[in-house]
Formats: C-alpha cells, sequence, structure tokens
DNA sequence: CAGTGAGCGAGCTTCCGCTTGACTT
C-alpha cells in the first residue's frame, strides 16, 4: 500500500478513483501549523518562530502517522506553491518519524495522467519555497500584531487592526471617499438637433461644451431656421471579444455586480459547488483551460448554437504572482443546469455561461458617424454636427452573457441626403465623481496591486466590517468616522506599509528567496525596520 | 458579622493564507 496525500478532501476522493485499491489517498485541509494566535509567536532577535498544530490537526497528524506506518511510501501532493510546500514541509518532519520513504510530488491537473505523472517525477521538498513562506508569514505576523497595539492605546479600542493587506485596503476606499466628498460637479449642456429622414427620427449632437445653457440656447435657436443635409457618412467595422473564462476575482465581482452576491456569499456556494463536483476549483488566479475540456464545451457551443458560433480556446497571459496550481473556473462538463436549490443553479448558470462565452465568437459591430451639415442664414459659416451608430451585425458570445453594448440605430443616410428638423434640444450633462467601490471592484482593484491572494478576498471585505472600519449599503462600502482616523494615524507612522506598491516589492523579494538567492531571514529584518520602527522591534 | 466600595492587578484584543467540518449561538 501507499498513501497519497493532498490538500483538499474533494481532489482526495476523485484521485482515489484514479489510483484506486493501492492507494491511501488522504487531505489535510490546508495548512497543519501556523503561529500562535496568542502573542506574537516570533523571537524578534533571531527571528525563531513556535509553530503549533491548528485545531484538529494533531489528531489528523495521528491519523497520517498512523498511515505512514503501514505503507511503502508516502507521497505528500500538496498544492505546487510556496502555501503548498510549507505544508508539505511540516507534513514531512512528522511523518519521517514513522517512515522514511517520503516524496514530494506536484501535479497540476486532475487527470489520471497527471497524477501518475506526479508520481513517477516525485522528489524532494523545495526547502527555498519553505523559506519564502516563513519569510511571508513572520512579515505579516509582525506588521499586524506589532501595530495593531498601538492603534488600540491611540484610538482606546481594542477591537482595531492593522496589516499588509488590509491597511492598504481601507487606504483605498477612504481616498475614494475623500475624492467623493471633495468632487464639485459642474454642469455642462450640448446642442443636440433631433431629425428625420423618411419618416424615421434621430438625433446629432454639436460636439461643443457649453459651460452656460443661455450660450448653448443661443446656438440652438439659430439652428431652429438651419437647413440640414448628410455631409458624410463614414462606416467601420469592429468587434468585441468575448470574456475570459472566471477566476475567483472576477468571479466574485461579477456575481457581485450581476447577481448582488456578496463576496463571502459566492465563496461559500462556489465551494459548495465545487464538492459536489459541479465545477472545478474555486480559488485560483489563473485562467487556463484543459484543452480537452475547451473543446468539450465547444462541441456544445456547436451543437447548440452553430459552427459560426465557435470561437478558439484564447491563450491569456497570466499575472506576476500567479502561482499556477489549479485551472480557471469552470464547470467540470458541459451540462448547462443543475438539479439544485435556487441559489446554487443561479451561480452555476453565471459559471457556466461565462464558460461557453469565453470560448464563442466575437461580436461584430458596425459603427456608423454620420456628419451634418447645417446651414443657417444666422451664421457665415456651416455648422457640423454628429450622429453615431452602433449596430450589432452578429451576436457572437452575447447569444449566452450579457454584454455592455447598447444599440444605436440610425436610419438608412448617404451623403447629399436632405434633412427634416423636427426640434433642436440642450441636453444637460454632468461631470460625474468618481464612484464608490463595491465589494467585488475592491476586490478587483486589490488584485491588480497584487495585494491579497483567492483564498482571502472574501474575508478581506469581512475583516474590514468586523472592525468596524466599513458598512456595506446597497452594495457599495462606506467608511466609518474611525476609518478615516486610522488610515490618517497610518499614513503618518507607517508610510511603507501604506504604500500600495508595498505588497510587490514584497514579493519581488520572496521570489529572490525562491530562487535560494537571499536568505529569507534577511527580508525579513529588511522589511521589518523599513516598515515598523527600531523602537518596535527592540533591536 | 454582613455588606459596601475603593483600589489594584491580570487578562484580553490583533496578522495573512491554506483548507473544511465541528463546534456553539
Amino acid at each position: 500500500m501507499k498513501l497519497f496525500i493532498v490538500e483538499s478532501p474533494t481532489k482526495a476522493k476523485t484521485i482515489q478513483k484514479f489510483l484506486g485499491k493501492d492507494f491511501y489517498v488522504k487531505a489535510t485541509l490546508g495548512h497543519i501549523k501556523d503561529l500562535p494566535e496568542r502573542g506574537l509567536g516570533v523571537d524578534l532577535k533571531t527571528l525563531k518562530a513556535k509553530y503549533v498544530y491548528l485545531r484538529g490537526k494533531k489528531k489528523l497528524i495521528e491519523e497520517l502517522k498512523r498511515l505512514s506506518k503501514k505503507v511503502e511510501i508516502v507521497y505528500i501532493c500538496t498544492d505546487p506553491d510556496r502555501e503548498g510546500e510549507a505544508i508539505a514541509y511540516f507534513l514531512k518532519k512528522d511523518l519521517q518519524k514513522v517512515n522514511k520513504n517520503i516524496k514530494r510530488a506536484v501535479f497540476y491537473e486532475i487527470t489520471p495522467a497527471a497524477i501518475k505523472e506526479s508520481i513517477r517525477n516525485a522528489g524532494y521538498i523545495n526547502i527555498n519555497l519553505v523559506y519564502s513562506q516563513f519569510a511571508r508569514r513572520i512579515l505579516d505576523r509582525l506588521i499586524g500584531y506589532l501595530i495593531s497595539p498601538i492603534l488600540w492605546k491611540e484610538f482606546k479600542n481594542y477591537r482595531l487592526s492593522a496589516g499588509r493587506v488590509q491597511s492598504p485596503a481601507l487606504r483605498l476606499i477612504v481616498e475614494r471617499e475623500r475624492e467623493i466628498q471633495n468632487f464639485r460637479v459642474k454642469k455642462y449642456y450640448y446642442v443636440k438637433v433631433i431629425l428625420e429622414k423618411d419618416g424615421e427620427i434621430f438625433h446629432a449632437i454639436y460636439d461643443y461644451r457649453y459651460e452656460k445653457p443661455s450660450d448653448a440656447k443661443i446656438i440652438a435657436e439659430k439652428l431652429e431656421k438651419g437647413f440640414f443635409s448628410v455631409y458624410s457618412v463614414d462606416i467601420k467595422e469592429d468587434k468585441e471579444y468575448s470574456p475570459k473564462p472566471f477566476i475567483t476575482s472576477d468571479l466574485q465581482a461579477e456575481a457581485n455586480a450581476k447577481l448582488g452576491f456578496p463576496p463571502e456569499k459566492t465563496q461559500k456556494l462556489s465551494q459548495e459547488l465545487y464538492e459536489k463536483g459541479y465545477i472545478t476549483y474555486p480559488r485560483t488566479d489563473s485562467y487556463r483551460m484543459n484543452e480537452q475540456k475547451a473543446k468539450e464545451f465547444m462541441n456544445f457551443i456547436r451543437r447548440e448554437f452553430g459552427e459560426k458560433y465557435v470561437g478558439r480556446l484564447r491563450n491569456f497571459r497570466e499575472k506576476k504572482n500567479v502561482q499556477g496550481a489549479h485551472e480557471c473556473i469552470r464547470p467540470t462538463k458541459p451540462i448547462p443546469t443543475i438539479p439544485e436549490r435556487e441559489e446554487l443553479r443561479i451561480l452555476y448558470d453565471l459559471i457556466f455561461r461565462r464558460t461557453l462565452a469565453s470560448l464563442m465568437k466575437e461580436i461584430q459591430l458596425e459603427r456608423k458617424k454620420v456628419i451634418v451639415e447645417a446651414i443657417t442664414p444666422e451664421l457665415r459659416r456651416p455648422i457640423y454636427l454628429i450622429a453615431k451608430g452602433l449596430k450589432v451585425v452578429f451576436d457572437g458570445w452575447s447569444r449566452v452573457y450579457p454584454s455592455e453594448i447598447k444599440e444605436e440605430l440610425l436610419p438608412l443616410l448617404a451623403a447629399g441626403d436632405l434633412l427634416k428638423l423636427i426640434k433642436t434640444d440642450l441636453e444637460e450633462r454632468r461631470t460625474q465623481p468618481p464612484s464608490r467601490y463595491t465589494e467585488g471592484t475592491l476586490i478587483k482593484t486589490l488584485e491588480k496591486l497584487g495585494i491579497g491572494r483567492p483564498s482571502t478576498y472574501s474575508t478581506i471585505v469581512k475583516t474590514l466590517k468586523e472592525r468596524g472600519y466599513i458598512k456595506v449599503k446597497n452594495k457599495t462600502i462606506l467608511p466609518t468616522h474611525i476609518a478615516f482616523e486610522v488610515v490618517d494615524f497610518l499614513m503618518e507612522n507607517f508610510p511603507l506599509l501604506m504604500d500600495y506598491k508595498f505588497t510587490s516589492l514584497m514579493e519581488e523579494k520572496l521570489d529572490l528567496v525562491e530562487e535560494g538567492k537571499v536568505d529569507w531571514k534577511e527580508v525579513v529584518y529588511e522589511f521589518a525596520s523599513k516598515v515598523l520602527s527600531k523602537e518596535l522591534l527592540r533591536i
């Protein structure tokens, strides 16, 4: 018998089927050990850290030890990334007490071939990856646990907290709110002309911003006496590419925008869909899709909508900090609906449609730009107005997934055509303040800045709520009074922590640790001394 | 002797990231 260990129990079940009766396949359920919740858990002088078993994990380790004793070999197959390597490291330390034959294996796809390949190529733990996890973990601990108490003192409120992720996130929210508060709405006006051609009505606009409605009115009145004709018609083809398939951040953002689900709800539901076998792993930052599966979905598109709707599987460039362990989020099979309760079905439907859309043809558009000439006895020169048309020539992927495209239809027009004036009008517009973040747009913004990971996006928002920093009303995030004060205080006292680039600076150094070029303790010292004051570190 | 109240001291919060049940409310 052999033992094969992964992180997720759902994966374990699937892999058990592949490997058969010769294998015990077991799951760690994430991390085994972590710094203690209480106390710093790190010696500031030596950076020696105290790792303790997470609740329930002591028992789990005992079980894995019992099995390890019985088997000829143990394969540790936690996720192929920094955190997974750390799990493997602690696992091996415990299990090698009862079995010396332990190997580290990795896979990037849950297929029988990929799993068997991982066993063939099984080797050693990459200690540099483990070190980079130590550096990441300990830096987060030092920042969080040394700065939070300063907030308790300063604001006499022990519920407050600071951290590498939550504090810059809060800064985004507070700064946006200040922009909105300081925004001064300006009204401006366009002169609009309603015209008719062969009984069809359309409008053209004079492309000049008037600050004062009275100025605009003068022109409008002069145009009342004008003669209108088509000066030129310009037609251009355009296309709208299909959306990428879902990754965690996009799914949470879309479910928030289109279904009104808070990220936490989407997280829970997608986990359930995953456990029931309906979708792939729900915490991922990779757009990759299994080629064979993509073909199956394309066959589905061909059958349902015809060949002309079939697009292709695109290769998307991954962002820099992608850890490559998983595919995109997609249905496991091309089944359009599931016989489950409402909420699950709605979310599944969104994922199914998005997956299809990502493999479908572009939307073909026709953009028309019509210039209308107005000649009026009141003015020496003609005035030129613009009418814009947008027509969907081929609906492509929008057949299955909503697009933002709004058609603007114009009558059939050719240069020289005479037009009948219906009336002139003023169009009032206002400058728009930036909009508040929603839980979804905040997550997308954090992702763009490289702050946070797929498994934590929904908890970031939750933490900010729990600390009383934000309130969510009608899907939009509002910072509370204390949030403004805390951000100001942190900006003044811990500017590097509040720098949006901090995480990516840290990641660059962690990459060097992973390549074995830099000592992990040096990285911790460097950033800890830059972010925190010397007194705080007591060194 | 019982009840009251001042004064003192101890203990408590907190990070980010990986994964789900096993708990309590």
